[in-house]
DNA sequence: TTTCAGTCAATATA
DNA sequence: TATATTGACTGAAA
């Protein structure tokens, strides 16, 4: 299933219509921009983690992969919106041609069509390395900076204050991202016997603030004042035991029928494990009946609970965050560096499926060998992640293959 | 008001 | 050209 980005491309060499794009399967399927797909794709989150917004694109995935001719629709999508776009270009004409491609309610008219030219687009700001190793200094010494510190940041950095509590916010956000994949490919691995899971190697790691392997200890004085975010985090892991009712490696779109009927506790819903790798029989339905088994341990929220706390609340770490962050030598390594890599298993999790659909979606679902080439030291946390993926691409199609009728409701 | 989840969309990368 | 990254934004929750 999952491939590598170069053997994708390679198949989309020899069948270029066989190949499916984030951009078209995002634009036309999930309703999302190749960004989000891109991010969704490498980054799924554990089901009960998704609200029940985050948890459409997966329906919607789902719902996707159990038309018996999904490929196919998508193929003639791909194809009229060559047209209009041929059209266009070739006619300076062009103005509603955009909405004959757009029969099933897509907008392609957004990719090709000249934008009203307002031209008030601020530029879109790009953080210089260092700007960024510095607010990444200054996040290992408090993740969340007071307001007087990220002041102080934009002022020493020369960046718009926005920019800088912007910047935070998508930083925690990302990092509690990585280390749920992590945790999860971790009790994929310990599960499976193997003894080299981050959270072994670490020991009890993962602060929201730790960031993969990239800091060293790092004090993470947990949430801000009053307001638990990241300490949330960890108590919904170290809680999850109590309230899962299934089964844990359920995958992302297991409990999307609950979800999309507005089944809000997400504590119902299986979280998605990659301790879901070992049994892969018949969870990966659609209408999976509940898992009865207990679930297991969440070695992720152990690990979260067991924080070092060490960092002091207050102005004393404010400023020393502040002060530092420019001159500060830095024991972080960046992330950048030290998470980018990965080597894919080329796996195949649907035995026989040879097919121009097996391959359209192997290249939509497949993992870019750029990532993979770029760093090879943490091809093992990749590989745990393909796995992963590779896991909820199995149970999807497995599921798709399903006579059962879908229900779901948007 | 702050934080977060989710997303967009510009840009970088391969 | 397709995919990955990331700064910014929106709306909800607390």
């Amino acid at each position: 299933w999952l491939t590598s980005l170069k053997s994708s491309r390679r198949a989309r060499k020899c069948a270029p219509n066989s190949a499916l794009g984030q951009r078209l399967f995002g634009e036309t399927i999930l309703g999302l921009t190749q960004g989000s797909v891109s991010d969704l794709l490498a980054r799924p989150k554990p089901w009960h983690k998704l609200s029940l917004k985050g948890r459409e694109p997966f329906v919607r995935m789902q719902l996707w992969l159990n038309d018996p001719n999904n490929v196919e629709k998508l193929m003639d999508m791909k194809r009229m919106e060559k047209k209009a776009y041929m059209k266009r270009r070739h006619s300076s004409v062009s103005d509603s041609q955009s909405c004959e491609s757009s029969s099933a309610g897509i907008d392609y008219s957004q990719g090709a069509s000249p934008q009203p030219q307002h031209q008030l687009k601020k530029p879109r700001v790009v953080l210089a390395p260092e700007e960024k190793e510095a607010l990444k200094r200054a996040y290992q010494q408090k993740p969340y900076p007071s307001p007087k510190t990220i002041e102080e940041l934009a002022t020493q950095l020369n960046l718009k204050t926005s920019t800088v509590i912007n910047w935070f916010h998508n930083y925690r956000s990302r990092i509690r991202r990585e280390l749920f994949i992590e945790e999860i490919q971790a009790g994929s691995q310990s599960q499976a016997g193997s003894s080299d899971s981050p959270s072994a190697r670490s020991g009890g790691r993962a602060a929201p603030g730790s960031e993969g392997d990239s800091c060293d200890g790092v004090d993470t004085d947990g949430p801000p004042e009053g307001k638990p975010s990241g300490g949330a985090e960890a108590e919904e892991h170290s809680n999850a035991p109590a309230k899962s009712q299934g089964g844990p490696g359920e995958p992302a779109f297991e409990a999307g029928e609950e979800a999309l009927r507005g089944a809000r506790s997400s504590e119902k819903a299986e979280p998605f494990q990659a301790e879901s790798l070992e049994d892969t029989d018949d969870e990966g339905r659609l209408r999976a009946p509940r898992q009865s088994s207990p679930p297991a341990p969440r070695r992720a929220g152990d690990a979260l609970e067991t924080l070092p706390n060490s960092a002091t609340e207050g102005d004393a770490s404010t400023s020393a965050a502040s002060t530092s962050v420019l001159t500060g030598e830095s024991s972080y390594k960046s992330k950048e560096s030290s998470e980018k890599s990965s080597s894919v298993p080329s796996t195949s999790s649907t035995p026989g499926s040879g097919s121009q659909k097996a391959n359209s979606l192997q290249s939509l679902f497949g993992f870019s060998e750029a990532a993979s080439s770029r760093n090879t030291r943490d091809s093992s946390l990749r590989k745990k992640k393909a796995a992963n993926l590779n896991n909820i691409i199995h149970r999807l199609e497995k599921a798709a293959s399903r006579e059962e009728a879908v229900e779901w409701e948007f």
